[in-house]
DNA sequence: CGGCTACTTGACTGTGGTCAATTGGTGTGG
DNA sequence: CCACACCAATTGACCACAGTCAAGTAGCCG
């Protein structure tokens, strides 16, 4: 069950990274990837672990989160194929990086792990893919600025609203029937990403199911009001 | 009362980025920068502006924010002399880039202003100086998570603990007398760096005040028991 | 002295987190 | 094929943290 050449080069060439560098550049980086296949519910790294080196999904979905004292989990990503996570720790003084989060398999998933020295001698010798990186670091960042605006600024059902909006394709394949969004995570996975916990979700989904923005049915959420969704995502 | 060449050769040899650099890509890198002395209140830009640049503080302090529709104002950072901001855009889709937030003055400053055209070609021309650049985006995307936990994960009396003890110098110069923090921004905009409002921050310097932790007076904030605190803000 | 702003304090309310019980779906074993 | 166990999700009751509104105080400048 060993995953395809193609899927792997399928991921790179969609990744934001690994996409932008030339075809021979992509080449040698694949040369430096190890390929580590893992079933749903291990943990790749945990938060204060020892810097080891960043990963790229081919397959598969990782949650990467934080907990607090209690307990409580705050997702900060779900990664699915082409993505890659944990890229930070890179740049930093290097003697003593840590993870600064735990990242953990949803599902029976691929991955192909870049170790920091081998990626960091290819980034010097080809300082230009430097580039590539800094985009890719700035739309993390850009990324986690909007999350923090949304935790702080707005309620749940607003965050909730502003998530199902991103989640719609853009281009409607069927202009009749409603857009679908079909969960391939727990609830209590989305919950954490929102930044509360699967009760308050639950009464969330409810809430926008009475205004008839949505229909939920399990992991079925169908999008009955795009524009009025969008609505309470912005304004108050 | 213009500022000296020394205020700003001071504020980019303790930058993380210019000060990394050599001494001659420095020096060339003054040259694209202009000065600009702004007085306190002024806004440099806007959540929306197209991007133009990014700023290095000289002299001064710029807080950057986000509004929420209802006009609710959350703090992402609080700029001091030799720290820049605005960076971000810089490596993003170039044609259309806007500024992710609001940067205004909190007091009389001088900034120097980096044109984004000038700045990429050369880091176009010295693309080593990219890896500088990576160490700096990864510091506060790693600064933005811990952000993002503390306001979604600690309640706005831990938030506040962390940060005094963040504020506290390392080194004590004084064994005996207890390290203070002392305040150079109006406590509104504490408040909104801690994701909350002037009242509540109030109350919740008087509640660890109570618990005999910090001694609060105006501007002045005593640390008297720095032990206290930090476990405050890490454990529940 | 008057008026302005920053900050504080009090009373009230609502969102959302906690705890607990219930439902429902799925897989395993008798 | 049904029974049971297990986990995810839902629903209800309760409560507390923190935001809002309003009044009051203190400091500062004209």
């Amino acid at each position: 069950m060993a995953v395809s050449d193609e899927q792997i080069e399928d991921a790179m060439a969609h990744h934001d990274f690994f996409g932008g560098v030339t075809a021979e550049a992509r080449a040698s980086l694949i040369e430096l990837g190890r390929v580590r296949e893992v079933e749903s519910g291990s943990i790749l790294f945990q938060h204060g672990d020892r810097y080891q080196g960043f990963y790229l999904v081919i397959t598969g979905t990782v949650h990467i989160y934080r907990l607090s004292p209690e307990g409580r989990m705050l997702v900060l990503h779900v990664m699915r194929p082409g993505e890659s996570f944990a890229e930070v720790p890179l740049f930093e003084e290097r003697a003593d990086a840590t993870y600064p989060a735990t990242a953990e398999t949803l599902a029976d998933s691929t991955l192909l792990f870049f170790p920091a020295e081998a990626f960091l001698s290819f980034v010097d010798a080809n300082p230009r893919t430097a580039l590539h990186m800094l985009g890719q670091m700035s739309k993390r960042l850009r990324k986690a600025v909007r999350q923090l605006d949304a935790v702080s600024l707005q309620d749940v059902q607003e965050r909730l609203a502003r998530h199902l909006v991103e989640q719609v394709p853009t281009v409607s394949d069927d202009p009749d029937t409603p857009p679908t969004v079909e969960l391939d995570i727990p609830k209590s996975v989305l919950a954490a990403e929102l930044g509360t916990v699967p009760e308050t979700l639950s009464r969330a989904l409810r809430s926008l199911e009475d205004k008839d923005l949505i229909r939920s049915e399990a992991s079925e959420i169908a999008i009955t009001d795009v524009q009025g969704l969008r609505q309470l995502s912005r304004e108050g």
